[in-house]
DNA sequence: ATAATAGTGTCTGTTAGACATTATAAC
DNA sequence: GTTATAATGTCTAACAGACACTATTAT
């Protein structure tokens, strides 16, 4: 005799948006934990595979569909009693994503990391390991790029790095390094003043999904 | 109606034996695979958090009641049609031991991953996933010390890296790089002339958990 | 012209890797 | 003594961080 549980799969949606690292929530609007606000997730369907229900969910239940999202699976949680009706494993799943235009549903909006000190369920034990991957995967992979929109400059680039690890970087040494490191850039050939000033390159997205070297956050300020 | 999905907790546990990376696996006396080596795992029961059900394996299908195996989540394998009989979730949990005494099970040993090339089920893949993560955690935590008994020389410790990362390593600078980590070892005031020569410090793990510097394996042999 | 931002160069201290040398045991 | 291994030291090239300087736009 086999015991089966109920699987959910979990979204931590992170952007920057506004000066801020911000993630896809919506306020809950029925018991329990009524009013609180919520990680996007739904149960996921016989013969249906996890990263399938991850981007289901992005679209149906987050209301992003055909977003240009970076999922990745972040870890299972399974304590008994996380949600108080009944046992429900929950898959998460990280996603970065650029600064999108507004999800479609209603209920659901993006908020600031550091304003979400209360959440429902376990889910904001979730986020903050969301928001931690997210940290440490910037050091050492290409990953901030999924910040960003496809063509961008190293400003934009350094402003990622500086707002999610809430730490200001010298733009010159971040120049330096961002450009030698290996496929991470690729010149797109055309520039902006869009942030006024000489004329900034625009770099869509190199090969390389780590980096060489890595870009280390140190331990000084 | 929310689908109920059974939910195993297979364990990837690695140790360094005979100059080799080895991971505990048993025979399968059953079909499906039958005569495949397979990891050890089992239903998670009612009521069970995931950690306790990752011990409880530990213990009784792996047949090594209360070692000192450093236990992490992996990562949990959900498509539809990894089990032929009926929809399986695997949550993988990742184990890193000293060389043991022998596991007391029957059909349970340890085998070079290297020699595992075809295994049950998915079980190779998520084996080379826990391959991979150990890889990579010896370069910024000190893990590696889990693959070590208690005291241990920095000389053992080296062999562990050069196993693990399939690489040689230059004794002189190893030991200066290992010995100026803050907190990663502590002098166990004995020594030991057991590998002959000069006689060798004995060490003990440290209180830090991640390395700085980090050990980087560069890209060079 | 001035202001603002982009991009390059220079200097210095730290670290990685290569490798010489000394230290302490067994035989 | 020889041999084996441990531990320390030296040198050089690469890199990080600090910061001066030049380049190109808008006003």
């Amino acid at each position: 005799m086999v015991p089966s549980v109920p699987v959910s799969v979990d979204l931590v949606v992170l952007t920057v948006r506004n000066q801020a690292l911000s993630a896809l929530v919506w306020r809950r609007d029925n018991p329990p934990f009524l009013r609180r606000w919520s990680l996007p997730g739904g149960f996921i369907q016989l013969d249906e595979d996890l990263p399938a229900a991850a981007h289901r969910i992005l679209a149906e239940r987050a209301g992003l569909p055909g977003a240009p999202v970076h999922l990745e699976q972040l870890q299972t949680y399974g304590y008994p009693d996380r949600d108080p009706r009944q046992r429900v494993l929950s898959v998460a799943y990280l996603g970065l994503a650029p600064d999108l235009p507004a999800s479609e549903k209603a209920h659901m909006s993006w908020q600031p990391v550091s304003s979400l000190t209360v959440m429902a369920f376990d889910h904001r034990r979730i986020m903050l390991d969301g928001v931690e991957r997210a940290r440490a995967k910037l050091e050492y992979t290409s990953l901030s790029a999924a910040f960003c929109p496809p063509e961008f400059t190293v400003a934009d680039l350094r402003r990622v790095y500086e707002i999610v690890w809430d730490r200001s970087l010298d733009p010159r040494n971040f120049h330096r390094k961002v450009t030698k490191a290996e496929g991470f850039l690729l010149e797109a050939g055309a520039t902006t003043t869009r942030d006024g000033g000489r004329p900034a390159k625009l770099y869509r997205r190199g090969p390389a999904e780590l980096l060489h070297p890595p870009m280390l956050r140190s331990l000084k300020e």
